[in-house]
DNA sequence: AAACGTTCCGAAAAGCTTTTCCTAGACTAG
DNA sequence: CTAGTCTAGGAAAAGCTTTTCGGAACGTTT
């Protein structure tokens, strides 16, 4: 590749970047000084510094942070590791954690396992290898995972998905407290025969969520209706052919609370075309805020949201803490957050 | 932070990672002798080398990269700049590239700048710090944007959204060629009297595939059914509306065209409501295989998948290659891909 | 026995930055 | 004028790995 006059080279970028030392040649210091009358140490002449400083900025110079990173011992780096990339849960909590660390001087890694655990320990490898502060394990369900073990020469957070050792640190989204919520506020809209469609029970998601609905028409006093939570799959086709099995065994239901908005939005079509109009006569409640299915629904879908950018957030403080040599073990759980839309208006 | 007697600290994890010469000190050589080992070199014998093997397992030692990287100048990394993290469009394409990488030994370094000038200045500034070999620029929307010129000191690719400057080197979705296979696959399925509803027309891509249908309607001799292309926004609600309007205005048509899955559900669901069968009256297609929204569809829709794993794992390799020297400037297209459902079936 | 080759291993430098310590010069005080 | 006090700036080491080069030990050949 060829140089030219000006220091360019022919593959269309600049050539390599200027170092400590080119500055203070053109400077006409020492590196030493260099480095000082950058960093606003002392023991610098103010008018040696400009001249530092103008010829740092001549020279587009960026200090060399995998240096800094080699004297300091701190790469100012973390490792998100998800297994899930496409996945729309993993998704939100990633861009949590990427928020809060982007704001301050810690950049991001991002690793996708594709669930697969050859990878992961490739990915790990990988990691550890670029010395990474921190780790950041993001789970695609809610469904506790294994953990990579204590042994680690870096701190760990696991997200979403908790792992399955207490010791390590987890923060999740409370499902068993947005089952409750999504029955509060039912019965505060003033509906009291109210009906479960969850999702796949082999996901603890659809159990807790359900759970805690059960939980909360207890303390009602309220009866389920169609006597049992009714697991299914997470897709509208469940939703559709849930509800008409629940209206032809209880023609009487006045909400109809869902494991997601996907099968919210089952269970709005199919009530709409057996001739039942919602809110008026059933309301109907999702779970995940999914906003292009939700609001775009008819009517537009009361939900809940897991506040995944939350769950990132906390993640990334907790991993934070931890670095600087505050743990805090065991599972952290983020509230959810109800919305209320027409679907379940005041009938 | 106390020290434990095997080297654990108290913060939950182990100790600092071990070094080229701890691993020496262990297996009673030279640093020099363990690189050799380790690293496959000649001029050592079997059985050192198989002493230090022991020793470095021992150690649970990782050579450290960053190291590496100082001397040799690469540091194995990249940088993976999105406008949008939570778009769904750019998401794929960062996994293609994340994909494309992962499998050698490189590292991606994401960052979400939020559509924002500064934060994206805040990024681009902490990754060259880093010393990334290349960037990678990820964009929201199709429509062109600002290259960040030509001074930087690594090859930038810029994927899904190209650069202004043709000098960059971008990566993007055959739109144009989206609206021709479109309407390839309605003639194909022996349709004639088609219509096409478009999303926002602020969005090349909108215009993009609304052009490349109206060239190949034009190339078969075909009319466009309502005269014109009918702009709106990307929302269920506008695919309503949208098809009342227009089976108001051409009562025979056997085809709709869509600019996006999420207006196709919503055109399927009036023309339902209308008393009109998909896909025997009418054949409906989509944009952008959003899986969830396709498949769920009654009945289920055909759509154009824009294949933007491989927009990504081809800007990846660009990216590789430039970073090896050989730069290809200019916009480089991927073909998108039909997915024929039932509502395009035969009528 | 002397000269020469092999083979294996270690010392040292390079890559870039920060920090510590030291020196040279300027100044003040006695 | 001498001794002492500052101050600005430089030299060098540290952090970790790779590579080059030189040296030691051993064996072979004349």
């Amino acid at each position: 590749m060829a140089e030219t006059a000006n220091g360019v080279v022919s593959g269309g970028f600049s050539a390599k970047p200027a170092t400590l030392r080119d500055v203070a040649a053109l400077a006409g210091v020492s590196v030493a000084t260099v480095s000082k009358a950058l960093n606003g140490r002392e023991h610098v002449r103010a008018e040696t510094r400009v001249k530092v400083q103008q010829a740092a900025e001549k020279l587009n110079f960026l200090p060399n942070v995998l240096a800094q990173g080699l004297l300091s011992g701190r790469t100012g780096t973390v490792g998100l590791l998800t297994s899930d990339l496409v996945g729309r849960f993993s998704l939100p909590v990633m861009m949590g954690a990427e928020d809060a660390f982007g704001a301050g001087s810690t950049s991001v890694f991002l690793c996708d396992a594709r669930g697969d655990g050859i990878r992961e320990q490739h990915h790990l490898h990988a990691l550890l290898s670029r010395r990474v502060d921190g780790l950041i394990i993001v789970g695609d369900t809610t469904n506790p995972r294994e953990s990579l073990g204590q042994h680690l020469p870096v701190p760990v957070v696991y997200a979403y998905a908790p792992s399955l050792d207490e010791r390590d640190m987890s923060v999740v989204s409370d499902n068993v407290g947005a089952g409750r919520q999504a029955v509060e506020h039912m019965v505060r809209s003033g509906r009291s025969r109210i009906a479960y469609i969850a999702g796949d029970k082999e996901f603890l998601a659809a159990r807790d969520r359900a759970e805690g609905a059960v939980q909360a028409l207890h303390q009602f006093g309220l009866p389920l209706m169609g006597d049992e939570v009714m697991y299914g799959a997470w897709t509208e086709s469940w939703g559709r052919s849930s509800v008409r099995a629940l209206i032809d065994k209880c023609p009487d239901i006045d909400a109809v609370i869902c494991g997601s908005d996907q099968i919210a939005r089952g269970v709005l079509d199919a009530l709409r075309e057996s001739g039942r109009t919602v809110p008026d006569e059933v309301a109907v409640m999702g779970h995940d805020n999914w906003e292009l299915l939700a609001t775009q629904a008819r009517p537009p879908l009361s939900t809940i949201d897991m506040n995944l950018e939350l769950v990132g957030r906390k993640a990334a403080q907790l991993l934070f803490a931890a670095i600087e040599g505050t743990a805090e073990p065991g599972i952290h759980s983020i509230s959810t957050r109800l919305l209320a839309r027409d679907s379940t208006a005041r009938g």
